[in-house]
RNA sequence: GGUGGGGUGGCCGAGUGGUUGAAGGCGGCGGUCUUGAAAACCGCUAUAUCCGAUAAGGGUAUCGUGAGUUCGAAUCUCACCCCCACCGCCA
């Protein structure tokens, strides 16, 4: 949510900022209007609960008929205005939630993602002399990846890891948790789940035709799509302590999508799935630092691939390609043989005070004012993803998978197959 | 899942319909006293929002959340959330 005094003071920016996201500028004017309106209603409604409240005050000391039917006009009248004031503040809220946050001065303006901007490339794009394989075709034949069980029991995009997948699976967390951990992270283990307010708070929402989340009957619950929903939740309506931030949590959480009608070539097999195992970044920081403390959890990222020995590309997010939180944003993308292309593995956000806004986080700075701290997110390891990168850039002529040097203590031997 | 108890300001804790934004205490800040410190004493000490000049000042809201009864609700009613104790069940 953005501020509403800033957009009161500044709506020319927040129209440029709107429009370089593709988002229709008028709805400012939009928010303007209804503002305007819903302070004219707040200042009657006052008004006549002031009254309400002398008249009241009256009774108490002397019971009269006077005041009795006094009161009892301004109750009616109370009542009025403030179904009126309900109305406005419906629809002033509804168009604030439509504002998304806006881009950082140096995000590069672009419509979508031909826009985006490769920043570097790193690593070697392994050479095969064969036609290399998709993970789809190695995993099934290796026996650690079958989709043919998980359709049949929870629906196609649904999958079981089996024997070495499941060892790699385990191994990817574990080198991340272990990684995040010597960086100063503190270790979560997030529910699965959580209240509806808290997806409305992080964007992902559960409601409506974009519906991406999985949502549990008779209950305000949903499946998390990203521990990003069940970190950011952990201090919500907190004062946090100044000398405590920046705060940076590792979070491991499954994550469940609908992923509505994304199929085809490249959402083939592992690359998009209902369900997938995460460890996520999240940072809760000053607001001076967000922009040095989303660098590093760039950094950490790079760092984690590295050691994974998966060549990849830094990819920053053009504006209209940013979603409604984030100011600005850097994926990762792994080099993948199977496709012959670059596929998204990881992506983090600066969502600024956006998302603390809606989630009330603060922190109480040296002057003694409470002010919305800002909270980044960053993926360390999508293992569904991770395990197509890694089949696909370690298969050997064999069909067999050469296991990255990092990960063979985890794993516990040298190749699968 | 059952039964019982409970959620009040930074913390503890009063308060069962009428100047209660809320006694008292603790903590914090400022001051008096003191060579300095402690003690003692005095004063101040929530947040959001609206009007206003980014002032002075004023209005409104907030006692877990939401709705309701009432001229008036921290206090009464209902629903929900959470915490504690005991019992049951269970990986």
């Amino acid at each position: 949510m953005l501020d509403i005094n800033f957009i009161r003071q500044y709506p020319e920016e927040v129209k440029s900022g709107l429009k370089r996201k593709g988002v229709d500028p008028k709805l400012v004017d939009k928010f303007l209007r209804l503002d305007e309106e819903w302070r004219a209603k707040t200042a009657a409604l006052d008004q006549l609960k002031s009254e309400q409240n002398k008249v009241s005050a009256e009774i108490g000391k002397k019971k009269s008929a006077h005041g009795m039917s006094q009161a009892k006009l301004l109750k009616n009248r109370i009542s009025e205005i403030k179904s009126e004031y309900d109305e406005i503040d419906a629809k002033r809220n509804e168009v604030l939630a439509l504002l998304p946050n806006l881009p950082a001065p140096e995000v590069p303006t672009g419509e979508g993602e031909k826009d985006n901007k490769v920043v570097r490339e790193v690593g070697e794009k392994p050479t095969f002399d064969f036609k290399p394989k998709d993970h789809l075709e190695l995993g099934e034949a290796l026996g650690i990846l079958d989709f043919e069980a998980g359709a049949k029991v929870a629906g196609s995009g649904f999958y079981y890891l089996k024997n070495d997948g499941v060892l790699l699976e385990l191994a990817l967390v574990r080198y991340a948790l272990d990684f995040l951990a010597e960086h100063g992270f503190s270790l979560w283990f997030t529910p699965d789940l959580a209240r509806e307010k808290f997806y409305l708070g992080t964007g992902y929402s559960p409601r409506g035709p974009e519906a991406q989340t999985y949502e549990i009957k008779d209950s305000d619950l949903g499946l998390i799509a990203t521990s990003e929903i069940s970190l950011a939740g952990i201090h919500s309506d907190e004062t946090l302590i100044e000398t405590d931030l920046p705060r940076f949590y590792a979070g491991y959480s499954h994550c469940f999508r609908q992923e509505a009608g994304g199929y085809g070539k490249y959402s083939k097999g592992l690359y998009r799935v209902h369900q997938f195992t995460k460890v996520e970044m999240f940072a809760f920081t000053k607001p001076e630092d967000s922009p040095e403390v989303h660098r590093m959890l760039l950094e950490m990222e790079e760092k984690l691939w590295q050691g994974l020995g998966i060549p990849y590309r830094v990819v920053e997010m053009c504006t209209g390609d940013l979603g409604a939180q984030a100011a600005r944003k850097f994926d990762l993308e792994a080099w993948m043989p199977g496709r012959g292309d670059y596929g998204e593995i990881t992506s983090t956000s600066n969502t600024t005070d956006y998302q603390a806004r809606r989630l009330n986080i603060k922190y109480r700075n040296g002057d003694g004012k409470s002010v919305f701290v800002h909270t980044l997110n960053g993926t360390a390891v999508a293992t569904s993803r991770a395990i197509v990168a890694i089949l696909e850039n370690y298969q050997t002529k064999q069909g067999t998978i050469r296991v990255p040097k990092i990960l063979r203590d985890y794993v516990g031997k040298l190749e699968i197959g």
